[in-house]
DNA sequence: GACGCTTTGGCAGAAACTGTCAATCATGAC
DNA sequence: GTCATGATTGACAGTTTCTGCCAAAGCGTC
């Protein structure tokens, strides 16, 4: 029922965009009431954003999965690849989802939101590693930032080349350049 | 006109909170007509937003107006002295904005919203500046997305440190600790 | 006073949500 | 087979944000 309702609602906002569709139109599609709807997404955008958003969650513990002793710029890099593992499982799919996501100020505005949180929680975990305390110190704030500000421009990249280079290419390239910054939280 | 209805938003949102007041409220409070309010602010939220808002437009001018043989981090920190001086002006005022934008996570979207238009003017700037392409170059939007970052972080710690620290300071706080990033799109 | 221009108000309505209650429906106990 | 139980769904009314439209009011000019 979820699974109807969100995919009769991708194929609407895919193509008449996200402000043209109402709500009326995507239950009128899946063949359910507009209460239902509202009982399976808090609101209209959470039906794009728990796509791009559900892994966010992972972020955290797959950070503190990774070995203590390394460095933080190769353990966020292999924590970030949850995200490009599950873009480019589904190439088309992700695309027209990371389009609209961006392309849609009430959606990309979400979406930075819940960016927001991941890096919180990144930041939380980097301090934990480090014995940072999160309140004074602003490397590991920082370092989350600048490795989510990695991620999301590589995405847009990803999205505007159409996927002809590949994203964890893409990635790779951002994190090199950044490489420097994401050192500043390791000990010595 | 403009003013007052901007006023006594402010004062209810700061006592009640974002989403416990509603418009019939505030427009009560200023003795006119819903009408008259949506006349003058787009939505409930660009009440706030407009106040953090605003000088985002003259980010890219204040960078163009740079010279052009400035290292890029030298730049991108005097540009952003226009919001260190205007929030540092009123920091009472100040204060329970950014708090407020912060606590509130529909206000926190649409500020990062707003975050990221500047970023890409940023980013177009320093394209420009460096004489790279930024569709290829992933340079120019890391380096906008970094000093922005430095900025928001700054700015978190600022308020949540209720302003004992002051926003200049750590600010360049922040800037030193990402220096090096911010050198990666000057030349040689 | 007549004419335009701008500002404001009121109304009607769309659209996103929320709370509440009744109907339905599957599951399992007896 | 039947009845109780719990979960899912629908229908309805209501709130809130936001928009379009038109009339009324102020205001300066001639």
């Amino acid at each position: 029922m979820r699974d109807e309702l969100s995919s009769a609602a991708l194929k609407l906002l895919a193509v008449q965009g996200f402000e043209n569709t109402t709500i009326d139109q995507i239950v009128a599609a899946a063949g359910v009431s507009q209460r239902t709807f509202f009982r399976y997404f808090k609101s209209k955008e959470d039906v794009i954003i728990e796509f791009i958003g559900d892994l966010g969650a992972c972020l955290r513990t797959g950070l503190a999965a990774r070995p203590a002793a390394e460095p933080a710029g190769v353990a966020l890099r292999h924590t970030l690849s949850v995200f490009v593992d599950a873009y480019t499982a589904f190439p088309a799919k992700s695309l027209s989802l990371v389009r609209l996501t961006l392309g849609t100020p009430a959606l990309h505005a979400r979406y930075l939101e819940r960016k927001a949180r991941w890096q919180a929680e990144l930041a939380a975990e980097l301090g934990r590693r480090a014995a940072l305390d999160p309140d004074t110190d602003l490397r590991p704030a920082l370092t989350a930032a600048v490795a989510l500000d990695a991620f999301d421009i590589a995405l847009a990249h990803w999205a505007a080349g159409d996927g002809k280079s590949a994203l964890a290419d893409l990635l790779d390239e951002a994190f090199a350049l950044v490489a420097h910054t994401l050192t500043m939280i390791d000990p010595e």
